[in-house]
DNA sequence: GTGAAAGCGCTAACAT
DNA sequence: ATGTTAGCGCTTTCAC
């Protein structure tokens, strides 16, 4: 293996000073840097991770701890490790994966100084988690919204403007009677707090604008959104206009209106909230409010690497503001 | 921070006997032995994984090359991630995930001894990386079965059993006919050779037994599979069986064939190879062939821990054996 | 069965 | 601007 010291003999310098010329945690002529990094690329040196450890107290290790239960959507999963990762390797770090289903993995990776930070995903209203995480004292950044984040960072989606946004835009069409298809019950059951957060948006965005609203809870299956079109369109004051928030159920929501003869936006418009490439996937272009799980996942590594810089700096929670991308399924309510 | 020198301190031991009772590298008295784990948990000591990687030179770390491009199943891809993960931790390893989006990672995990194995998600049958991996030093293993896989080990499914397998079940109900709704044409030029070795074991397996046989490559979105079930429908001798090795699909060909009026099994026999969830998500029961991601991943973990074990163990291939579960969608040929 | 001590390869004072 | 050196916390000889 080659060594610091291999290197630093090859450039006929101190082992100090290629570790310096490395870091630029010190300034350096230019005539050493360049012998020091010949020497590096001749002799194909890299570091030994662990001994930088070991003597920085530094990892360039990030822990991630997904989720890997049932029923969580793994789209979105790795579209957050996809943010996570990339976002990490642009600060130079490493991503350790760790899952929910072990026990004692918070521990292990903190007392065991086998990373930096560690982010938590798919943190629900009561998690039992943060407790432990907190008394860690390794910076935490946890991507939801938990109802006491026991002073940790927090990082989400705004998914209660999400729903304002939806609501308003078809208020400003005219529409005056919205429906929700909304999360599975499991979801909400679950003590998943974008849910909440998205029926208190509905629900206050409609009361403030005057608007009758529905809500059903749709399991993510064919038959589940069959219903709950069927429920929205039995009512006496049939919905023209339709929100979506379920990207399992929106193709069948959508078949389901074609089946009976509904025609979007004619008859019915429908906004849906939920990651871009699954509006962009369907057959008609879709209005849709993105859930920007890579970006989320992003920034909670920027969150993350600012703790490590400035420890002491305040501890915020980040909500990402929700943009509306116009498509064909929305339309001004037509008159009777 | 505890370190091993507290424990020895307030075990009354030298840190030497402390690293022995806790690795069982050589023999303690049983004395011993439960004053140093006293001692540990009464301190709540951990190991710092850093200080242990220099002086072993092993990191009980490794490393997974994930697949993140565009057109890859993510489910999939989280089953593998599934079962390595877990199975890692099986053998007290940790998994650091890098994308195939960065071009150095391989020779930083391995260089920077950051790892003690490296697996590789989705090789391809002339892999670019391949070369690399071999060059590094480091046991590898590839999940999938390149052309050439200079000397690394590989773990797979074994699609062309599967194939045959399904031929094989369906010329046993009396079909002479058989229709393959085979992976997008994009999965097959991108060089993946799960599909040819598909393919070769369906024409191959067809072949043998005299049976009529034919393939639609089908992308996976609803109008390409209406496009396959149609073109298979308008051949001069119609397929009376169905084999339909591509998950997306699926839903798609289940409901287009009803849309046509055709029966399942009683017009048309239909086998799947797809992962177990996707079969058992359909409406109706499907006889399907599982493709075991999550025991494939377990497996590549396990081929990574005997390598470490012993390094100069034989290389091979494994491939794992495909098993049929009967649902109702096959049923014997009618006569007509 | 146990202890003492020499590194593992690096960083970061402390020198000059 | 550069060199010297004392650790970081652990494993593993070597010695008893």
């Amino acid at each position: 293996m080659v060594t610091i010291e291999d290197v630093a003999r090859h450039a006929g310098v101190a082992t100090s000073t290629v570790s310096y010329a490395l870091s630029g945690k010190r300034s350096i002529s230019e005539q050493t840097r360049q012998r020091v990094e010949r020497a590096v690329e001749e002799l194909g040196y890299r570091p030994h991770a662990g001994a930088r450890a070991l003597a920085s107290a530094r990892t360039n290790t990030l822990g991630l701890m997904l989720p890997l239960r049932p029923g969580v959507d793994v789209r979105v999963v790795m579209e957050f490790v996809t943010g996570i990762v990339t976002r990490a390797r642009a600060f130079d770090h490493d991503v350790l994966l760790v899952t929910q289903a072990e026990d004692a993995a918070l521990e292990r990776l903190a007392h065991g100084r086998m990373v930096d930070a560690l982010i938590l995903m798919d943190v629900e209203a009561a998690d039992s988690r943060l407790a432990r995480a907190a008394a860690l004292g390794s910076p935490t950044i946890l991507i939801g919204l938990p109802d006491d984040p026991q002073g940790l960072q927090c990082v989400d989606f705004d998914f209660a403007a999400a729903a304002r946004l939806a609501v308003r835009h078809l208020s400003d069409l005219g529409h005056t009677s919205i429906g929700l298809i909304g999360p599975p019950p499991s979801v909400v059951e679950r003590g998943t707090t974008f849910a909440e957060r998205l029926l208190a948006g509905f629900h206050g965005g409609a009361e403030r604008l005057g608007l009758t609203a529905h809500v059903e809870l749709t399991p993510p299956t064919h038959a589940g959104a069959l219903a709950a079109v069927e429920a929205l369109r039995r009512l006496d004051e049939t919905p023209t206009a339709l929100i979506v928030h379920n990207e399992a159920a929106l193709p069948s929501v959508v078949d389901s209106l074609q089946m009976h003869g509904v025609r979007i936006p004619a008859d019915v418009s429908l906004v849906a909230i939920c990651p871009a490439d699954v509006a962009q996937s369907q057959s008609q272009p879709i209005t849709f409010i993105d859930i920007p799980a890579e970006s989320i996942g992003a920034v909670a590594v920027e969150m993350a690497m600012a703790r490590l810089d400035r420890p002491d700096a305040p501890v915020e929670t980040r909500l990402l503001r929700p943009t509306l991308s116009e498509g064909s399924s929305t339309a001004p309510r037509l008159t009777p």
